[in-house]
DNA sequence: TCTGGGGTCCTAGGACCC
DNA sequence: TCTGGGGTCCTAGGACCC
């Protein structure tokens, strides 16, 4: 086999990823917290999901409940954050920025990751660690925050090749694996746990572990065949990738969402529906306006909720249902009844509900902004009948006992949909009496 | 009694990512 | 007392069809 390094289609990728990215962006903004133990919390406060470098150090993991960490954080002084997602997406877009102006070619992978795409751009530097120099240089001092870069011949090596650079100070927050002899990468790889590859999670590390694959070296010269047979196309395409040869392309423009999701736990467990349905209306108002942002429509919308499953001395309780739309739609109020009727199908009085939200489902794309609008509210007999039964229920039966299935037409999603749930309730005689009182 | 073969679609669950 | 919130893809198996 030819050495992939060498063909006249060689890639190369850069990976830029934010060192503690939320920490960093507090940072910018409070110098204090500079050189001191800094973790951020999520929702309600309940988990640690940044640390910086000296909470890593300390042996805290990421997402460890912050109430676990009380006693060491008063031992250490470790400063806690409420997130500020806000503040971190406007970071994170002027990160973006800058990179734009180094290759043409850009991924946002996540809000503190992107993949550059450097074929062509040799020309202009000496060398990729030069440019990954650059890069690191000029988001330090125009953004303020640390990057670390990685380059390698594939997604997967560009990744790798990040971690290094982030463990490793002797490579200076830049490394570049393209560059590297085989002997240099085969010592490397030699050392680095398979579990730190792209796509090797918890669970195929300790399968791979138990096949006797312990480090990068390893995955990387195992037979894709076998490894195909054994674990699925998924983790072939990985060794592929960790030998150069470059199977994931960059994906500049980001593909439509297909299911958006809105939910939250608690602060304090709620008990009505009445509460739930608040709730529920708030996170479908989120998911509607994610939703029409992609000029898109939903078929369905799924709305669930649960007990709090780490109280075991609570009665568990945790379901979800589907609700079909008569029509696809984008529409905030429309999207709300459906998923209150959906509530009032999987409420049940006397648990202490923790988490509930919604999921839009069947997404596809409008072809623009008038196309929604004629699909929400167009001349659709299905719609308005729909809108007056509901109205009716809700006279009747008192706010979440609203039927919509019972109106319009079905589209062929959602008839399939229905046959393959028989348990769902179609017709409002059917409706449990869901109001607590 | 014996009981084909090929195909699609859908779902649930599991794995992964940040 | 207090335990995040998003997403994607793959696979196995069942339903269904001819």
């Amino acid at each position: 086999m030819p050495d992939p390094e060498l063909s006249a289609t060689t890639r190369l990728f850069a990976l830029v990823d934010v060192n503690n990215c939320y920490v960093s962006c507090e940072r910018v903004f409070n110098p204090s917290l500079e050189g001191k133990p800094v973790v951020i919390l999520s929702n309600n406060d309940g988990c640690a999901v940044a640390r910086s470098a000296e909470v890593k150090t300390l042996g805290v993991k990421m997402g460890e409940p912050w109430f676990k960490l009380k006693d060491l954080a008063k031992q250490h002084g470790i400063i806690a954050l409420s997130s500020n997602y806000a503040l971190y997406g406007d970071m994170s877009n002027r990160i973006m920025t800058v990179l734009r102006d180094f290759s043409p070619d850009v991924e946002v992978y996540s809000i503190d990751e992107s993949f550059l795409g450097l074929n062509g751009l040799g020309s202009l530097w000496d060398s990729p660690t030069a440019m990954g120099q650059s890069i690191r240089q000029r988001i330090r001092q125009w953004v303020g925050v640390p990057v670390c870069v990685g380059i390698g011949n594939s997604k997967t090596l560009a990744k790798l090749a990040n971690h290094i650079a982030k463990k490793r100070p002797d490579f200076d927050s830049v490394c570049d694996l393209s560059s590297m002899t085989r002997q240099d990468r085969d010592a490397l790889f030699s050392t680095i746990d398979v579990g730190e590859v792209w796509g090797i999670g918890r669970r195929l590390s300790e399968h791979l572990r138990a096949s006797g694959i312990d480090t990068v070296a390893q995955l990387r010269d195992a037979s894709p065949a076998w490894l195909r047979s054994r674990f699925g196309v998924v983790i072939e395409r990985t060794v592929n990738e960790l030998n150069g040869l470059s199977c994931l392309a960059l994906e500049d423009v980001a593909p439509a969402k297909k299911q958006i999701i809105a939910s939250r736990s608690f602060g304090q467990p709620v008990l009505t529906i009445d509460e739930l349905g608040e709730s529920v209306s708030n996170y479908m108002t989120r998911a509607a306006e994610k939703l029409r942002r992609q000029n898109g429509v939903c078929e369905a919308i799924q709305v669930f909720v649960q007990t709090n499953p780490f109280k075991a001395s609570d009665r568990q309780y945790s379901n979800g249902v589907v609700v079909p739309l008569p029509n696809a739609s984008c529409d905030t109020r429309l999207l709300i009844r459906a998923a209150l009727f959906g509530l009032a199908q999987i409420y049940r009085p006397g648990y202490y509900y923790k988490k509930a939200g919604v999921i839009l489902q069947g997404i596809s794309g409008a072809s623009g902004q008038q196309q929604s609008l004629f699909t929400t509210y167009g001349d659709g007999a299905a719609s308005e009948a729909m809108m007056r039964t509901l109205d009716t229920l809700n006279q009747r039966f008192g706010k979440g006992a609203v039927s919509i299935a019972s109106a319009g037409t079905r589209n062929d999603w959602a008839m399939k949909r229905e046959r393959k749930t028989p348990d769902y309730t179609t017709s409002w005689d059917e409706l449990p009496v869901a109001r607590a009182n």
